[in-house]
DNA sequence: TATTGTTATACTCTATAACTATA
DNA sequence: TATAGTTATAGAGTATAACAATA
């Protein structure tokens, strides 16, 4: 394999790369060959796409994430929102002491089990979640302007099978 | 919107799920809805699933990709390294020492630009990353049996165009 | 004996500022 | 003035062990 930067080979086609020393592209084509590989790099385009977007609400992804399941499912324990979005018990009590310090969300004795709480959001905190949620909807649209409807649609559904069809949640 | 834990309203149909406080699924349907969301699952779900494969080489996954790059990138500047992978120039210089440190990749003076150094693979070097780049192709395999060549070859064609497409690389 | 929520803690990953040598 | 490589450091993110209260 010939050197990426040697000039005794360079400019055949001449490419209209600025000077310096890292111009030209490297060859990444077997990591592009990896699923793995590029779903981390979508996720990451995505996400920071998304970041700025929420930062009105002062949240991060994690905690837009916490803050939506405990909308859409009031009442939930804390060991169900850990096995929903694959988070561990102790890094989630952070998470939820901010979110309750903030008054979007509160906790309720658990009517069948003492040990357990129930989780709610209060009104400010759902006000907050649907205008988030609505603001990460149209980002998502925005950041992804060449897929179809359907291709969209296709590429969730593929994705869903990876992480669904493999042991997802076993690990941690 | 019901309680998702009040024993008034359980058990029409009866699930099959064992007893405490965080038994029913949540609804996480908005989450789902959203590609980050999906491909970010599927990734974590994946690279759990690639660590294994790596520890008898001693690599992560980040050091892995690192290694694979400048192994089909004869004399790579860091630089380049960075843009590829998307990676911080202060946050590959642990990695680079650590790989030479351990004799799998050395640097020569660039040829034309004596700021920069020409990154190459040792013998050594070269062997660990041919294995574990046999390792890696086969866990995919594995780790993705419900997909068929044609879904995978989908799959990942629409990823790119969700990071190609957009600014990746432009934030960090 | 197992589970819920929690504390404390450590380790990895990612990000920013600032410096030097060279272009 | 800009770029390559580097140092130091700060902040997220993620992980394990262990505990009290309750099932």
């Amino acid at each position: 394999m010939r050197d990426v930067n040697d000039p005794s080979h360079a400019s055949i086609p001449p490419s209209g790369i600025p000077p310096g020393a890292g111009s030209t592209a490297a060859d990444t084509s077997f990591l592009e060959s990896l699923v793995g590989y590029n779903a981390r790099r979508a996720a990451l385009a995505i996400i920071a796409q998304v970041l700025p977007e929420l930062q009105p609400y002062d949240l991060r992804v994690v905690e837009f994430s916490v803050l939506t399941v405990v909308a859409h499912n009031p009442g939930i324990t804390s060991r169900q929102v850990c096995a929903a979005l694959d988070i561990l018990p102790p890094n989630l009590v952070g998470l939820l002491r901010k979110l309750e310090q903030r008054g979007l969300i509160h906790k309720r004795a658990h009517p069948s089990d003492r040990r357990a709480q129930g989780l709610y959001v209060t009104d400010a905190g759902a006000q907050v979640q649907r205008a988030a949620q609505h603001a990460v909807a149209a980002v998502e649209q925005r950041a992804l302007p060449h897929l179809s409807a359907a291709e969209r649609a296709t590429l969730i559904a593929l994705l869903r099978r990876v992480y669904q069809g493999s042991g997802a949640g076993t690990t941690r």
